[in-house]
DNA sequence: TTAATTTTTTAGGCAACACTAACTATTATA
DNA sequence: TATAATAGTTAGTGTTGCCTAAAAAATTAA
């Protein structure tokens, strides 16, 4: 039996250890690194850890990096699976607002029913994207994937979509929001500024400019048009 | 804030000291009642019972009785209002069925969320009884009355209909399966045998025979015909 | 009304998870 | 390469929520 406690930990792991969502790159992990994105002590973390690999969750040697074995990943996925199924839920069934879904499906990803999993994807009619376009593992932990890029990365005079935010902070949405910009927003990419790197985009005839920092935080698919 | 454990223990009081649901009279209820109800030791229940009242929820003196404060109460109602809301919604929205809702419903009665379980309630048309015909707490902590009785309470030659059930082990749900009574089953009473207090009774053309036992758990409104 | 039984409380322990403080290993830098 | 900075570990503590064993109070029965 896995622990709320252990999950957090676990999904945590799956999203250090990827570079950015939907990217199938690894990164290996450290315990002040897991510590500081949990809020937490590294002496709290390290201890936990022990536990982890005991459960044969994790592999860790002592002064190396933390990865997970193939059981801690399956267990992980499970509860970013949910945790994403929730909030599709909450944002397409019960008209929550894209800022407010994170939290509550933050406690709903630790409901224990296989069945209602199931239930919840089917009423849903098996989703492959969150509302924050961020990928649904199915039941067997395979991630849909999709060509991303940062809009950072985008080519003057490109068209996308924004797909995704690598930033979920509550200040950076709220940023978004007053630009108006959400999933599936439309960007056109009039000019990128050398000088200090930031960009200049159009929304629905709206030009704006955008730092490097948010240009950065915002994954976007290139429309082919 | 009230922890999950504590939320637990007041819902375990306000089951135990209303006789049977949706009946109003008050009884006291002492330690080892609430610790064989939580399946915990006295001496755990004890401890739990100088936290609660630390943190004015209960009122309790030394071997005396526990009774729930104003506060406790309306805590405890709120824990019920969202286990009966979410078994509402298991039952009609996922398709659920009757014997399973409860164990799924225990875990999600407590996810945090006020927005939640407006939202909720509203998707299911603020329903006034849950599929076990127990009375919904309304977002006050008004509780939905109705007229009703046991089977066993029912005269000869009346009908009535099955509105909830006052055991709810799985044992019992089964064996009411079996007999295809459900909510909304309509009971005629046939006769009532004096000698072992069993009862006589009709279920759609059906004839059977119940005990003392069974007729006792079972909660009816008498059908005004 | 005393004795037996049950209920309640106290005392002392344990596991999970969190902390601070102090120490050690690793890595980066001058 | 020596040393400073960073990362990781250990030791000792506290809280929650559970346990067992034993004592004390209240209730029931002889």
């Amino acid at each position: 039996m896995i622990s709320l406690t252990e999950e957090n930990y676990l999904k945590a792991l799956i999203y250090l250890s990827s570079l950015a969502p939907g990217i199938e790159e690894k990164k290996d992990v450290g315990t002040s690194e897991l510590a500081s994105y949990l809020k937490l002590k590294s002496s709290t973390v390290n201890e936990m850890l022990k536990r982890l690999k005991e459960k044969n969750l994790i592999n860790h040697e002592k002064y190396k990096k933390i990865t997970l074995t193939h059981s801690g990943e399956r267990n992980g996925l499970k509860i970013v699976r949910k945790h994403r199924l929730w909030e599709t839920f909450l944002f397409t069934k019960l008209d929550f607002d894209w800022i407010e879904i994170h939290e509550v499906a933050e406690q709903l990803e630790h409901i224990k029913s296989e069945k209602l999993v199931e239930k919840i994807d089917r009423l849903l009619g098996y989703p492959n994207f969150d509302p924050h376009g961020d990928p649904i593992p199915n039941k067997h932990g395979k991630i849909p994937q999709r060509i991303t890029k940062t809009l950072s990365a985008v080519n003057k005079g490109e068209k996308c979509v924004v797909l995704a935010v690598s930033d979920t902070s509550r200040d950076f949405l709220n940023y978004l929001e007053d630009l108006d910009i959400s999933i599936k927003t439309e960007i056109v990419v009039i000019d990128k500024i050398g000088y200090d790197k930031s960009i200049k985009i159009k929304i629905k005839h709206e030009q704006y400019s955008l730092s490097r920092k948010v240009a950065d935080n915002l994954l976007v698919g290139v429309k082919l048009n």
